[in-house]
DNA sequence: GTCATCATGTAAGCCGTTACATGATTGC
DNA sequence: GCAATCATGTAACGGCTTACATGATGAC
């Protein structure tokens, strides 16, 4: 899963380690920090299995070019969050690679084990990857889990021997399923018009 | 975590470990199974702890009794989600010493590492053992711990770098974080409203 | 020159899972 | 008797965390 999340983030532009954990917080669906302990042995397997590399950056160019093209080196820092200019020598930077491309596709698309809400959230982050009737059916099968979800939440909420907490933990449950569902159902919504908008009658 | 839940469970009446797992999912705010492998060496620790012991069950009692009391055995099991009679001998039903209910309330109130929302579900659903000041200092350190992640969350959700589904996600988290404050706000009305009921004007 | 922050990494441990192995009880 | 379920356990593994160790960079 942290590979996956990581490979997303990659897809877009090179990250290195220490960023990766800030984008994994607050570009995809992960609530809190992933720790190093976790970010950096992923990345070095990704590395080894030949998914992403260490990118030669223009940074790192343009310094051995001296005094070189210093807007060069700006446009290429511009895209980074921190100060420009601050710890270029020490950061791995990685890219994806073809391969890694493709291996990204693949498990984004892959229906095993997308189990749990932390996974999907991920993935629908990560939705603009897929291809429309492949978000579909994605969103479609984590409806279809929510509804099952609700189904048990509902049947533990109605026994009687729970105490007023216990019920109310419960209830609270039973609605937190129900938001998830509604969620799900606009993004099955607007995925359908779009789908309209660009396949018009074909009459 | 497990150890807490099951004490809690154990507060009520005996069980035995299979029967463990069903109840942390449907009295408990533990939403799918908890696998044996978790909850059978769990009881192992906390037997070695002296914190439960196998009971001797009124099952066993009657059935050296031969053809004793029926009506006592039906008794004892009525208590029992199974049909009477049921793998009555193959089973090890535990019962929670005096010092596994000291254990309990001590970790039931202890403050420390009630971080995420399954454990404080969990602590919510055994509130009843909580005395009501401990179970209104519970719900509001929640409540600051939510609004917290409230912020955050529509910080990530703010971030105009975001796609349309990576904005859903992150709008959809705040909608989350939206509802569980609002039920806890349901919870503390609820404890306040209590408390001015059992004290009230002392003048 | 020193401190906070940025940056990378390793090792140990926690807490759960899956897979495996075994056997009792009961319905048919 | 045989299959389904109930019931208990162990072993290996997974994925993440915490704690530790190290060093570069820049602000002051």
């Amino acid at each position: 899963m942290l590979e996956l999340a990581i490979l997303g983030l990659l897809m877009d532009r090179d990250h290195h380690g220490y960023e990766v954990r800030a984008h994994l917080r607050d570009r995809l669906g992960l609530g809190a920090n992933i720790s190093f302990g976790s970010i950096y042995p992923a990345l070095a397997r990704l590395e080894r299995e030949g998914l992403v590399e260490v990118a030669v950056t223009s940074a790192t160019k343009v310094s051995t070019l001296s005094t070189g093209s210093l807007s060069g080196e700006r446009a290429s820092l511009r895209s980074l969050r921190v100060t420009p200019g601050l710890n270029r020598k020490s950061r791995k930077v990685y890219q994806i690679t073809p391969r890694g491309r493709e291996e990204f596709a693949h498990l984004l698309a892959d229906p095993a084990t997308l189990n749990d809400g932390k996974n999907f959230s991920m993935r629908m982050a990560l939705a603009k990857y897929l291809a429309p009737n492949a978000r579909v059916g994605l969103l479609e099968q984590r409806r279809s889990s929510l509804c099952a979800r609700l189904g048990e939440a509902r049947q533990y909420a109605s026994n009687d021997e729970l105490d007023t907490y216990a019920r109310s933990v419960m209830e609270h449950a039973v609605q937190g399923v129900e938001l998830d569902i509604a969620w799900i159902d606009t993004l099955l919504a607007t995925e359908r018009s779009n789908q309209i908008n660009l396949a018009p009658e074909a009459n």
